[in-house]
Formats: structure tokens, C-alpha cells, sequence
DNA sequence: GCAAAAGTGTTTAGGATACACCCATGA
DNA sequence: TCATGGGTGTATCCTAAACACTTTTGC
């Protein structure tokens, strides 16, 4: 037990951001290319130490969004993924790192006006599959990450994050598919999402034209909880062969 | 943007634990009676500053657990909840706690050579129903660990975490109804329960005796995550009112 | 007209729910 | 034997899934 005159160690506080888009139909996050040592030259998650003792932490992360990806803070979901703080994983000293998980609706430019050049999207599985390897711990945030969204969409109106201000149902579609990596029948999926009062709501009597007739155009409703749930498919556990 | 000469700002790390058990029915949380100031006085989670500055912060939530709460790290479900960081959240300086919950099954003595003998199980709805005030923000951190346990016990075996070695399902069914504030039909649970496999396994042909037929008992088996998931009765949002 | 995508109808199987009923034990 | 909780059977409702089919556009 420690005495009276003893004080409890101070670490060093960052912030690492998983910001994950859709682009042409596949699940993109952004990384950065370190500059400095350690790990220079790796890709890594945007992020950064905080920059006074009094920035709070969320604010910090929107910081970082702005400066490292040139995105607004606001119009766009940010939330928390937990903190990574194993003692070796900066040989520069303690360093806890606190992740957020960031959803972006698809962007025209790549990163504009991003701080660090390097800055470019990357597909999800290119990190998954190990062909491309990240810096720190920054894996195992990442994999938590997508297991935050796989989850988070089933019981919430996150998908829409995703999405532009207005969108299609097929739209939609594309980032369950994208997210929870199925297949979807799209004739079930667009009444199932209908079905679910506040969900989407119209959005005027626009229609959008690319081939084939034009779909209507939805945008983000008021409910940001989904009850009961929309279950993603899976290894069903109740489903034995039974003959 | 900082020159070269800056220098982050380091913090003081804090570990929270929530530790949740069942007793008599209710969900219960432990508590302590904090001896300092700040706060002097006032029930809060039990926690602490790291150790030393090479504690890992998993490593720092065991050790609370062994010394606030007497509680063997093995045999103990403990996931971290967040990092909790608001600047004026405590008045010493800059501290960042991070949260972890904790599920013990219920234990005979209140709780045994605790550390601060000030320790005890307080009902969540004491606190939720606003009659207990907590130190800091630690009713923010109790809100967001229920709703953790609620929504893992949807699509996990933590519920067993609740429970002994050994127990009936009707036990297991107590869990599922304190925690997520429901009463469910037995004899659907009873075989929805049974229904996924590696879920709970037969332990021994014994059985137990109270009152009335004497139930089987059974273990914990080795599935984790479950699929599809055991949805929570709730506002369904799609059965609306159609005449 | 034809291709392509949007949107609708319908059938079927499996799970959720409600509840009648039987079983095994203590007192 | 009765009360009490454990465990089984079963009918009904509802949803998910599969897929045939119609609609609306561009070319």
C-alpha cells in the first residue's frame, strides 16, 4: 500500500481516429502515412496528443477531424470506442490513446485540403486481410471498430451516417452489404427499412435517374434506435441439421 | 499549430469499476464510501490511480477488483466500458478514468475483507431513481454500464457471468428479467435457452431441492456470442396500431 | 422494344407467444 | 394430498425469406 506523499504517475493522452466511408461499394478507412518516428512510414490512424490540459477529449477528437481529414464536425456521427493503453505500445513513453469511430458519407475528393498529404482512403480489407499493416495497435482498434458498426447498425439508425443528405433505399442497402459483408435481397430489404416508423422519411417528390426507373429519395428520420432489431445474417445457432 | 518545442500535456489516469451482482432478485452495484475529499462522504464506484507508470490499465481494474472488492480476478467477466475525461470532471487536475464493468456472481457475505470496509451492494434503482447521488460522473458511467449488460446479454452468454458454477435455468432467467426490467414466460425461455447450442451444458445428473419439482443444473458451456440473438421484449416500433 | 433497376404480391417455413397440461418433490 | 415450481405439448400469430411479377425509366 502506497504512503501518504505518494502520487499516481501521469501518462501522456491521445486520440485515434477511425473514420470509415463507402466507396464504390466497399467499406474505406482513412489512414495517414507517419512522418516521424516510431513507425515511419506505416500507415496509420489519424490522431494526435492532446493539445492542452484543459481540451476535452471528444473535443480533441473533433480537432483531429478537422485537421488530419478536413472534416466538419458536425453532419457527421462520432462516438467513442474505448481506450488502448498497454504499456509498450509507444516506445516513447505511457501513452493511452482514447479511439473514436467516425462515419462519413461518401466524399467526392479522396481527403481535401487534409494537413497531412498522406492522408488517403483505404479499403477495409486491405488491412484485414493483411496486406497492408498499421502502426501501433492500430489493427486491433480497427477490427473493434468494424465490430462497433456491424453491431451498432443492427440496432440503430447508423447506416444512415453513411448516406448523403438524401438517398435511396438501394443506397442503404449498399452499406448494410457493405458493413456486415452480404448479400441482401433487395425486394425484402426495402420494405423491412419502410416498415420501420422514423427510420427514413421522403424527401419531396424528387426522383434520381442513373438506368433503370428511378428511385425515390429518403432522408435520415428522427429514430435513432431500431425495435426490435435488424438482425444481420449469420452462422444461426438454432438452425441444427435435424433429420 | 505547435512548434517543434511543444510538448503534450500528461494526465492522471484513473481506473472506475462498476461491478454488477444479483441479489435477491435485483440487480446491485458496489459501492463505496468515499473517505477523501473530493466528494468526501459520497458513495462511488470503486476504483484508483494507476499504480505506476508501467501498470497496464486491465492489469490496474484487477487490481481494484482484488483490493476494493476482494474479488478473484478469475472467474469474472471484466470488459472495459470507456474512458471517461471531461476537464472539470475532478477538482485535483486533469484526470481520465477509464471504466470498467464487472459481473460477479451473487456472493454469500455482503462483501468479505474489503479494503474500504465502507464497501457495499446498493440496488441500481437506488441510483436511477435518482435516491442515491454518486460521486463524479459516476451515474453517467452506471447508465452506460447497464445498458452495456443489457444489450450484451442479447447477444452473449454473459448472462452466466451472473451465476454460480452450477445453476437452474429458472436462475438464468432471473438474470435476463433484473437486468433488462422485464418478466418473461418461463416455459418459453426454458426451451429458447436449450434451443442454442453450447449455451448451457448439463452439469451431472444431480439436481437441487427447494420447493416444488427439483430443477437440473447445468454450467456454462463454451459459446460466447450468440446468433441470431435473443432479442429484449421493448417498444416494437413496427407493431403500430393498423385499424 | 429491350435492358435494367424500382417497387409489389404472394407463398412458405420457422420462431415467438400464450397457455393447457403433466411431472416430481416437500410438507 | 396439496401446493409449488419444473418441464412438455401445441395452436396461433407474425416475420423472414424466396421469388414471380409489374412498373418506370434510358437507350
Amino acid at each position: 500500500m502506497p504512503d501518504d506523499s505518494w502520487e499516481p504517475p501521469p501518462v501522456l493522452l491521445a486520440v485515434d481516429l477511425v473514420i470509415l466511408t463507402l466507396r464504390s461499394m466497399t467499406l474505406h478507412v482513412l489512414l495517414v502515412e507517419r512522418g516521424i518516428d516510431p513507425y515511419a512510414g506505416t500507415q496509420a490512424l489519424p490522431g494526435g496528443f492532446l493539445s492542452n490540459a484543459s481540451e476535452g477529449i471528444e473535443t480533441a477528437a473533433h480537432r483531429e477531424l478537422r485537421e488530419e481529414a478536413n472534416l466538419d464536425a458536425s453532419r457527421l456521427h462520432l462516438e467513442q470506442l474505448g481506450a488502448y493503453g498497454a504499456p509498450d505500445r509507444d516506445p516513447r513513453g505511457r501513452v493511452v490513446s482514447v479511439a473514436y469511430l467516425a462515419i462519413a458519407p461518401a466524399l467526392p475528393v479522396p481527403v481535401a485540403g487534409t494537413d497531412a498529404a498522406a492522408a488517403s482512403w483505404q479499403p477495409v480489407h486491405e488491412v484485414s486481410l493483411g496486406r497492408l499493416k498499421l502502426a501501433f495497435d492500430h489493427e486491433q482498434i480497427l477490427t473493434d471498430a468494424l465490430e462497433r458498426a456491424r453491431t451498432k447498425l443492427e440496432r440503430t439508425s447508423l447506416a444512415t451516417a453513411f448516406c448523403s443528405e438524401t438517398f435511396t433505399i438501394a443506397e442503404l442497402q449498399q452499406v448494410y452489404e457493405a458493413v456486415w459483408g452480404v448479400r441482401l435481397d433487395p425486394r425484402n430489404f426495402y420494405r423491412k427499412i419502410q416498415r420501420v416508423p422514423g427510420f427514413i422519411v421522403p424527401a419531396g417528390p424528387n426522383q434520381r435517374t442513373t438506368k433503370g426507373r428511378p428511385a425515390r429519395l429518403f432522408r435520415a428520420g428522427t429514430r435513432t434506435t431500431l425495435h426490435p432489431p435488424l438482425v444481420r445474417p449469420g452462422p444461426s445457432t438454432t438452425n441444427e441439421v435435424h433429420t
